[in-house]
RNA sequence: GGGGGUGUACUCAAGCAGUCAACGAGGGCAGACUGUAAAUCUGCUGGCCUUGUGCCUACGUAGGUGCAAAUCCUACCGCCCCCA
């Protein structure tokens, strides 16, 4: 059976099971709203809580840590207090975080709304927590394996890519064509779930029925203007304080966390080691936000769900009319 | 004035007669992605098209020597260093 055949048959199923109405339960509707960083997403979402009764819940990977607030774009002290985060400050920077871990909690944020009878917003700029919600993406229960990656790792630097490649297309075939032969970190976690469960890791990422009724919503920008707010952005930042907070943050976990490996942060370490000068990390900043950016367009373009609007007007109009439909 | 060096694609930078439309890096563009995802990884990057062991234009400028030049010679132009 092809790929085709399975989500025709699997959307066939859905729809015969549930019947118009009780399938679009009104308390289930969920928005989503999603974007490049620096797009506006934040805003957009404050607003659409307020005018709809709703509670946000972000879903952005670094937003995740406490004490990483203006390099991360956090929203600020006043916008979350008058409008209901969730998913901020959750973890601190020495602890680590991963998609399966946040589909759970998103999942529990998500009905405790719908419980208090509010609507949920999704807003994010990490596509994968983002699908792993809205595509209720089944993620192989397998948690991180320190020991294994290691000695993955150092196999990989022994025998070379190449050799732990083969070594995974062996206990699971179908792997060769859909894990990236040259990227090491992606082979290691397929042989992780392979090797821990005895079965293939291809077989074990599926996408499972979906959870809710999305409205996706995407906020779209000219690079040109996305280039400039992402640079605007980069010197508020700075003027915010962005070098103290790096500072306090290293002195207090160190600068090896997997949380500072993120935009912004390794930049100011390295001028903070005095590697480059603070006018070269400002503008690295720039680039490696814009580099994210773009990989975040791609991620986003290839779901056809999703909505593209340019306004906050057109997110307004298109919610209303997402909620009060009967389905 | 004398001596030495240098000029290569968007940038830096290798090449110093054929295997060069030109290593590498950066940048730019496109893409992948199911427990690190702001992470990690990939491809393309002179022009043209009939996308090919294809054609054209290219290594400061103008000539020259060679079957053959980014590579050698001459002149010129620009930049740098040293001695006066």
């Amino acid at each position: 059976m092809s790929k085709i055949d399975k989500n025709q048959s699997r959307t066939r199923q859905r729809h015969a099971a549930s019947p118009r109405g009780l399938l679009r339960d009104k308390s289930q509707k969920l928005v989503v709203i999603v974007g490049p960083t620096a797009s506006g997403k934040s805003a957009i979402a404050i607003k659409l809580a307020q005018k709809f009764n709703g509670v946000i819940v972000s879903a952005d990977s670094r937003q995740v840590y406490r004490g990483m607030d203006i390099g991360t774009a956090k929203p600020s002290k006043k916008e979350l207090k008058y409008t209901n985060h969730h998913l901020i400050d959750i973890k601190n920077p020495d602890q680590e975080y991963s998609v399966a871990e946040f589909k759970k909690d998103a999942i529990a944020e998500i009905n405790k709304i719908f419980k208090a009878g509010k609507l949920p917003i999704l807003i994010g700029g990490t596509g994968l927590y983002v699908d792993a919600v809205v595509k209720n993406l089944d993620i192989p229960e397998v948690k991180e394996n320190k020991k294994l990656r290691a000695r993955l790792e150092k196999e990989i630097k022994t025998k070379g890519l190449d050799f732990v490649f083969k070594k995974l297309v062996e206990i699971d075939p179908e792997a060769a064509y859909i894990v990236d032969p040259k990227n090491p970190r992606r082979i290691i976690r397929a042989l992780e779930v392979a090797l821990i469960t005895g079965k293939p890791f291809t077989a074990q990422r599926k996408t499972g029925k979906p959870l809710f009724d999305a409205l996706q919503i995407g906020i779209r920008q000219s690079p040109e203007v996305l280039k400039k707010r992402i640079e605007k952005r980069t010197e508020q930042m700075v003027r915010d304080g962005l070098v103290l907070e790096v500072k306090k943050l290293i002195k207090k976990y160190g600068a090896k966390q997997k949380a500072f490996d993120a935009i912004g942060y390794r930049e100011v370490i390295d001028y903070l080691n005095s590697k480059i000068t603070l006018a070269e990390a400002i503008s690295f900043i720039n680039k490696n936000t814009w580099h994210y950016a773009r990989r975040q367009m791609t991620w986003f373009k290839k779901n056809k769900e999703i909505r593209w609007i340019h306004g906050e007007a057109q997110a307004i109009k298109i919610v209303q009319k997402f909620i009060y439909q009967e389905g």
